[in-house]
RNA sequence: GGGCGGUUAGCUCAGCUGGCUAGAGCGCCUCGUUUACACCGAGGAGGCCGGGGGUUCGAGCCCCUCACCGCCCACCA
């Protein structure tokens, strides 16, 4: 046992705490030890990344699971690690470049790449850094990187399998292309928003100079790259047009009106001009109709010689305004009118994504796709919330190839190899051949990630057979914002069934994003960004654990405020000295069995009730990922019923001078905190590991509760003493009431004649009454005769009458027992209302009807009492 | 264009399969230096549970409808 300290400072213990919890190796797990496993691997952050709001919440739940588990005896791992994050990756470097007034060309890739290694050596651990902060217990001896040695055999043996089972290929197709990183992007990496734009409708005039054909579009610039115009063929106002050509203003060529089923005759003019090489739609148009392609930009979406001199070396939307002036110079313009359209963004970098017809290599999806929606179905893996099941699988169901090369330098560079007369190798060992060169490309970041749930766990291949993979693959959970996943939790879903017919994770915990206290979405920008540091800081690990937790349910973005923090920081404070008090007062007491049941008093049955219920419901929760209703649920017993009824009753006994009960209520005080403080250490594992080190000895000396027993049930439910116990709990706030509304000062001790059917109870219960309500002594009779000069206190189990003489301003409680009155009256008539109907007597259920009865009887009781006092008070 | 979620106290939210005399945290008001805690204690004020209709003995909870807000998905120029 040690003394605490006036109040809980957590600076003072959390670095402590978490360097003697890795010195004790509590953290590592042995896939060879005993327990059932469980097992996270954590959504690898990226490197560049620093800790924020949402990680503390994704990891802090990660961190709430894994601690759990231990404690339940399961042997139980969380992995670590970080992804190399391409694209990301990369731009920062180049920045860093670009500020010392260079760029990655003019560095060589060589060196580029050294450089950005180098950079993750020093930079690239720190968001693992700071989740230590956090208390995140993972298993730091086993922490992965999604682009050191073993991931990357694993990358590339899992291409070359795809690619000899032809899921894999390589395309020459269009593509969302960032004109800014200079690499293509997959369909999910484009971010569209609504855009104000121009829609800007102008006219083809025929070859033969014999009229004109209006079309529209957004993108004026595309036009010089136009090589049909589409309409639709049952539109009877350009039957007679299709096979005709128009003639390009611009440019010294005509191409012919076709018509395909795509066009929407309602827009516009219902002719669409036809762009193969800049527009999805347009493509496949084009392959139907065997139509010429024209690329009219460069990499950096700048026009090429091939637009003609006028147009060349212009940046999309300088052309954009070029060709507008253009069209209207030459008398084709007909309209130009405001048009709120979707654009597509690079997700990295914002960029307006440009579509571009280019060679890249794909993943063929759809037999991935179909077995991970059946193991979905299946129930194999279940969502939580289970909501979330039917948006994944429509969302894999609408699944397009997916584009996994990116014209970057850092990541997986991709194992083909191409031979001086055009073959193409894909190989799992490097080709090392006279005139053959490596693809320039890299592999998608999501390749890599997606093969984390194994990968971390030595799988380099279908060889692996690592004791990790046999006891923790596939993994418990995985716990992610429901924003990833698309991105991450379908691929690895679809990779992993594919490659091991198994899924990666049970279960997908999908919590919300992490908001500010309006609700608004947390963004630098927007200024309303809170640092997790800085809260850990201030109010401590344990506290912005809570406080994140306590707003968290599954798929509910997570509302935060730093003033909660506060509050929970509060709370930390609150246990801190409910744990003081019983140092002080426990003499050495350990947890340990409770006494036997007829040592036990009334508030001994009945905060073990309350305990085993609030046990039974957090358990529930945990179980169910809830975590407000985990955190609520302690919060409540610990401090509205532990701390503010159970430690102020047992202060009787404490403090009196019976030595047998003193020891009972020490034995049991030490059991309820001792259980307490277990349920909790998954959520505040720093207050309570102190809490509970002070308050047990434990002969090993070295203990940790991270490590003790979870709480099982007990046999402690009462619903005798619950019961017993509120007729006190409502007595005495009865007690307090009338002396509040009395201004009768805490100091004031005063008698009650007490008529009540709990006679028994009551009598009993004296001293804690006494204590509690600040009474110098109860009487008790058969009913309370009505006096001139006292007034009477109705509580849920009788009333209680007090002598007014000195104590009371007779005026404020003939209001507010006036009020009172009124209330009462109010409520008898609805009560009155409900009874006097016929169907309600007849058809709800016996004990409804009954408890309305009760109630009805109660009221009219409560009346007549309120009459009789006002009375008494307007005789004063 | 499609889908999902929300609308309950000043703010942020709980309210499970309909029985609520509708709760919590923060904020607000009053009182209080009672020997665990002023990072506290005691008490209090504050809600036509978004609008309208329906089912039911009974609706914050179920159904229909409208309004507003948020999010996700989407290759109509």
């Amino acid at each position: 046992m040690t003394e605490l300290s006036k109040a809980y400072d957590p600076a003072a213990v959390e670095s402590d705490l978490y360097a003697d919890w890795i010195a004790a190796g509590l953290f590592h797990a042995d896939p060879d030890a005993d327990g059932e496993p469980f097992s996270i691997v954590i959504p690898p952050p990226n490197v560049t990344g620093s800790l924020h709001i949402g990680h503390a919440l994704d990891n802090g739940i990660q961190d709430v699971l894994v601690r759990r588990a231990r404690m339940q005896g399961r042997n139980a791992v969380w992995i670590p690690g970080t992804d190399h994050a391409g694209i990301a990756t990369q731009n920062v470097v180049e920045k860093q470049l670009a500020a010392a007034g260079t760029d990655r060309h003019e560095l060589g890739r060589e060196a580029f790449v050294e450089r950005t290694w180098q950079w993750r050596e020093e930079s690239g651990g720190t968001i693992l850094r700071q989740l230590r902060r956090l208390g995140a217990s993972c298993d730091w001896e086993r922490e992965a990187f999604t682009f050191d040695e073993s991931r990357s055999n694993a990358v590339r043996e899992v291409f070359v399998t795809l690619y000899e089972q032809g899921l894999i290929y390589r395309g020459n197709r269009l593509i969302n292309w960032c004109p800014r990183c200079r690499t293509a992007l997959s369909d999910i990496e484009v971010e569209h928003t609504d855009t104000q734009g121009e829609l800007l409708r102008f006219r083809y005039e025929f070859a033969d100079g014999d009229g004109s054909i209006e079309v529209a579009t957004t993108r004026a610039e595309t036009m010089l790259g136009d090589t049909a115009i589409a309409v639709h063929p049952d539109d009877e106002r350009y039957t007679d047009l299709v096979g005709r050509e128009v003639r390009h203003p611009f440019q010294d060529r005509t191409f012919a009106i076709v018509a395909d089923d795509y066009v929407d005759p309602e827009f516009g003019s219902g002719a669409v001009k036809i762009t193969p090489a800049h527009d999805p739609n347009d493509y496949a148009i084009a392959q139907r109709h065997d139509l010429a392609v024209i690329d009219i930009m460069d990499d950096e979406a700048r026009l090429t010689d091939v637009v003609g001199e006028r147009f060349a070396g212009l940046d999309r939307f300088e052309a954009r305004r070029a060709v507008r002036d253009a069209l209207d110079e030459a008398g084709l313009l007909v309209g130009v009118e405001a048009h709120e359209h979707a654009v597509g963004h690079c997700e990295r970098c914002k960029t307006v994504v440009e579509p571009r017809l280019s060679d890249q290599w794909f993943v063929s999806v759809r037999p991935l796709a179909e077995k991970a929606a059946q193991a979905v179905r299946d129930g194999r893996t279940v969502f939580v919330p289970e909501s979330r099941t039917k948006l994944f699988l429509e969302w894999l169901d609408n699944l397009h190839d997916w584009c996994i090369s990116r014209q970057i330098w850092w990541g997986h560079r991709i194992p083909a190899w191409y031979g001086p007369d055009g073959e193409i190798e894909v190989s799992r060992t490097d080709v090392d051949r006279e005139g053959w060169v490596q693809d320039e490309d890299v592999l998608d970041t999501w390749f890599s990630s997606q093969l984390w749930p194994f990968t971390t766990m030595g799988w380099e291949g279908p060889d692996s057979d690592t004791p990790e993979l046999a006891t923790w693959f596939p993994t418990s959970v995985l716990v992610t914002g429901y924003d990833i996943n698309t991105f991450w939790v379908s691929r690895m879903l679809m990779i992993s069934l594919w490659l091991h017919d198994e899924v990666p994770f049970r279960v997908v915990h999908n919590h919300g994003l992490v908001r500010d206290e309006f609700g608004k979405k947390m963004s630098k920008s927007f200024g309303n960004s809170i640092d997790p540091l800085d809260l850990i800081d201030k109010y401590g690990a344990d506290a912005t654990r809570f406080a994140l937790l306590r707003s968290a349910a599954p798929g509910v973005d997570v509302p935060l405020a730093e003033e909660w923090v506060e509050g929970a920081k509060r709370f930390a404070n609150k246990l801190w000295n409910v744990a003081a008090f019983a140092l002080q007062r426990l003499e050495g007491t350990e947890p340990g069995d409770l006494p036997d049941a007829d040592a036990l008093t009334l508030e001994d049955r009945w905060v073990l009730s309350r305990l085993e219920s609030m046990r039974a419901e957090v358990d529930a929760a945990y179980d169910g990922y809830e975590w407000s209703v985990v955190c609520r649920g302690l919060y409540h017993f610990a401090w509205d019923e532990l701390a503010d009824w159970y430690l102020e009753a047992v202060k009787v006994r404490l403090y009196g001078d019976d030595p047998e009960a003193a020891a009972a209520a020490r034995a049991v005080l030490a059991v309820v905190l001792d259980d307490l403080l277990r349920l909790l250490a998954p959520v505040m594992p720093f207050v309570t590991e102190v809490l509970w080190r002070a308050l047990t000895t434990s002969p090993g000396g070295r203990a940790s509760l991270m490590v003790a027993d979870w709480p099982q049930a007990r046999d402690t439910l009462d619903a005798g003493a619950e019961r017993d116990f509120a007729v006190l709990q409502d007595l005495v706030t009865e007690v307090r009431k009338f002396r509040s509304q009395n201004d009768i000062a805490p100091k004031v001790r005063f008698g009650i004649t007490v008529a009540s059917t709990h006679r028994d109870l009551l009598q009993a219960q004296a001293p804690m009454l006494e204590a509690l309500a600040g009474l110098s002594e109860l009487a008790f009779v058969d009913a309370i005769e009505d006096r001139p000069g006292t007034s009477t206190i109705v509580f849920g189990g009788g009333s209680c009458q007090v002598e007014l003489a000195g104590l009371i301003d007779v005026e404020a409680e003939l209001a507010r027992l006036t009020k009172e009155l009124a209330k009462a009256e109010g409520e008898l008539q609805r009560v009155e209302g409900k009874l006097a109907n016929g169907s309600f007597v007849e058809r709800a259920p016996a004990e409804v009807v009954e408890r309305e009865r009760a109630r009805r009887g109660e009221l009219l009781e409560q009346i007549s009492q309120l009459r009789e006092q006002v009375d008494a008070l307007e005789a004063l």
